[in-house]
DNA sequence: AGGGCACCTCGGGCGC
DNA sequence: TGCGCCCGAGGTGCCC
C-alpha cells in the first residue's frame, strides 16, 4: 500500500495528501467504484448513481480548495474532505480489504484507491467542473491564505463587522479557508490574540500581526508536510516532521 | 449572524 | 489488577 494521512487534516497536511495522490493516481482511469458506506457519498447520494458517474473516467490532475480534495476528471470533479480521520491508500486489487474502508475505486491497471476513514466523518460529492466553483460546500470558503490576494487589507475587510468571536470565526471556513482547531490556536498565540476577543474590536495591528501569524503559521507547516503527516509506501513508515 | 449540538468511533482515564 | 463506563477528540452542517 502506498498512501498517506494525517492525524488532523489541516490546509498544509491536506496539501501533502493532495501531493502524495496526485502522484499515485494521476492519469489512472476508473473502472469502476464499490461504495461501501452510503453515508460518506452524499451527492450523488446514490451509491450506484455516484459511482456510475465515475466509471471510465480519467484522473487528470488533483487539486485542492482549503481542506478539500478536488480530483479532477475532466468535466466532473470530486470533492472529498478527510474531515479528522479520512486517509486514502493506493492497492494493489489482491490486497486484504483494511478495516474502515468505505469507498474503493478500482482502476484498469489492476490498482485501487481506497478511502478510510474510522469515524466516518469524511464526505465525498461530486459536480460538474462549471458548477463547481458555485458548489455548495466551496462557494462559501475564503481566501487561500497562501495566496498573494489573501492580504492584510483583504483579510480586514472580511473580518469588518464581526461582532463573532475571532477563534470561530477564523474556524468557520469563511474568513479565510484551510484553517482548523490547532493552526487557529497557533496563529492566536502568535499575535498574542485572545480567542475569545470579538473580531471587530481587533485593532488594525492586531489584525495585521494575527494575517501575518496565519501566513507564516501555515508556511512554516507547509514547509515540513505538516504538523502530524505520517506517511506509508510499502508498508514502510515515514514521520514527516515535527 | 452566531451559538449549540449532532454526526461517529476509538481510546484513554478514572472509578469501583 | 481488571473491567467497564464516560467523555473527549474535532470539522462541518443543520437547526434555532
Amino acid at each position: 500500500m502506498q498512501g498517506v494521512f494525517s492525524k488532523m487534516p489541516e490546509l498544509p497536511e491536506v496539501e501533502t495528501v493532495r501531493r502524495t495522490l496526485s502522484r499515485l493516481v494521476h492519469g489512472k482511469t476508473v473502472a469502476s467504484v464499490d461504495v461501501r458506506l452510503a453515508r460518506i457519498v452524499r451527492r450523488p447520494a446514490e451509491p450506484e448513481a455516484f459511482a456510475r458517474a465515475l466509471e471510465g473516467l480519467t484522473i487528470q490532475s488533483v487539486g485542492r480548495r482549503g481542506k478539500y480534495l478536488l480530483f479532477e476528471f475532466g468535466e466532473l470533479t470530486l470533492v472529498s474532505h478527510l474531515r479528522m480521520e479520512g486517509r486514502y491508500g493506493l492497492y494493489a486489487a489482491g490486497d486484504a480489504l483494511e478495516p474502515h474502508t468505505h469507498v474503493v475505486f478500482r482502476f484498469d491497471d489492476g490498482t485501487e484507491l481506497r478511502y478510510r476513514d474510522v469515524r466516518q466523518f469524511g464526505t465525498m460529492d461530486i459536480y460538474r467542473a462549471d458548477e463547481l466553483a458555485e458548489a455548495p460546500p466551496l462557494a462559501a470558503l475564503g481566501p487561500e491564505p497562501l495566496d498573494p490576494a489573501f492580504t492584510p487589507q483583504a483579510f480586514r475587510k472580511i473580518l469588518a463587522g464581526r461582532s463573532g468571536k475571532i477563534k470561530p470565526l477564523l474556524l468557520g471556513q469563511e474568513c479565510v479557508a484551510g484553517l482548523g482547531n490547532i493552526y487557529v490556536d497557533e496563529a492566536l498565540f502568535r499575535a498574542r490574540i485572545h480567542p475569545e476577543r470579538a473580531a471587530d474590536s481587533l485593532t488594525r495591528r492586531e489584525l495585521a500581526r494575527l494575517h501575518e501569524a496565519i501566513v507564516a503559521t501555515l508556511a512554516e507547516a507547509g514547509g515540513a508536510g505538516g504538523s502530524s503527516i505520517q506517511s506509508y509506501v510499502k508498508g514502510e513508515g515515514g514521520a514527516g516532521g515535527f
